[in-house]
DNA sequence: TTGACGTGGCTAGTAGCATTAGCTATTATG
DNA sequence: CATAATAGCTAATGCTACTAGCCACGTCAA
């Protein structure tokens, strides 16, 4: 039985591979075993379990996550920082919807290295907003509002919502101005 | 063996009972068959298969969903129609999560009876949207960063995303506004 | 009252999944 | 080169969805 050079961080690429191409309630181990041409109990060698595996591919996409959110916000600041993070945020979802959902799931006790990097992420955000000069609970409040908007928008395309003909593309950007507006003017509570 | 007096109906209400409980992806029709006293086997003379139970959720969802957002949005127009459409869906999503997601995923060709549905809660969007003075394409995307908006609020809200100690109702309430500035000011492309 | 029939719930069985135990051959290390 | 670690394997368990076929309950007509 010739080695076929399996690591942790293999399998999890590959698993990544598979929910973007699948579908992330469709990710099992066995098609992950399939798709490395290895036997399904094999991959327990180097991932302790299903959700395990999950919570990798989770953290990876995280982590490509702030890295693209990072470079988009660089550089920039007010609507154009607003434009480009909003903008690749999207692609990012519609490129790897399975890895997107991984996104999604709060970080459970334990979990440090995700929760930082969804802290890390967050201060993306933030430094986004303080260009608009929120601070405080109001950049609390208006980075919810901003996650929910683009999540929600991310998800539903993703899951087929939208099915008028008109250009899923203008909608987005429909959605951009009205956070920019948004923002532009937020009443402090 | 005395009968459970089972139905098609008894059976889908009962697992969407379940799944507000247990949440959506922890369906399974052992459960179901578990809080009913009865075996396994037996569901399958009420229910096809799983798939057709999460679509009977679904259609029970929506019809409730419709009834609620009708409720609100009658004898109220303009920002007032919007606060309220947009609380009863917040409160509907936060009272049953379970149900909430059957939502969401699109009517596969087939699906008459949910796309009919799905159209009518669109209508009611509709008309709370022609109170802003929007029809045709402007509605459609109005009707997509709505949707998009609330949506990803209350799910984000729903997995856990939303961390920080700020009160929630008062960002949902940032929502609304940003929604209603939206609406106002909303340039036709 | 009785008896036949339709049907709801049952037991038994198949197949796919996650997971564990334990074997063997490969590979890295002394 | 020998030894130890380990990657991948087969085999086995238990859970799930789902099917086949039995049998008792309730109904409805004679």
């Amino acid at each position: 039985m010739p080695r076929a050079g399996l690591s942790r961080s293999v399998v999890i690429a590959e698993a990544a591979e598979l929910v973007d191409e699948v579908g992330w309630d469709q990710l099992t181990m066995a098609s992950v075993a399939d798709r490395l041409g290895v036997r399904l109990p094999s991959l327990y060698k180097h991932i302790g379990s299903l959700d395990e595996l999950r919570r990798g591919i989770g953290l990876l996409a995280l982590s490509e996550l702030r890295d693209l959110l990072g470079s988009a916000a660089i550089g920039r600041a007010g609507p154009d920082a607003l434009r480009e993070v909003a903008l690749a945020y999207g692609a990012y979802a519609r490129a790897h919807p399975g890895r997107y959902a991984a996104t999604i799931a709060a970080p459970g006790p334990g979990e440090d290295e995700r929760a930082a990097l969804a802290e890390r992420i967050l201060q993306i955000v933030f430094a986004v907003l303080a260009g608009y000069g929120l601070a405080g609970d109001d950049a609390v409040h208006a980075t919810r509002v901003l996650r929910a908007a683009l999540h929600g928008f991310v998800t539903l395309e993703a899951s087929g919502g939208f099915g008028m003909p008109q250009d899923i593309a203008v909608s987005y950007e429909c959605l951009i101005r009205t956070l920019d507006e948004s923002l532009t003017r937020w009443e402090v509570a």
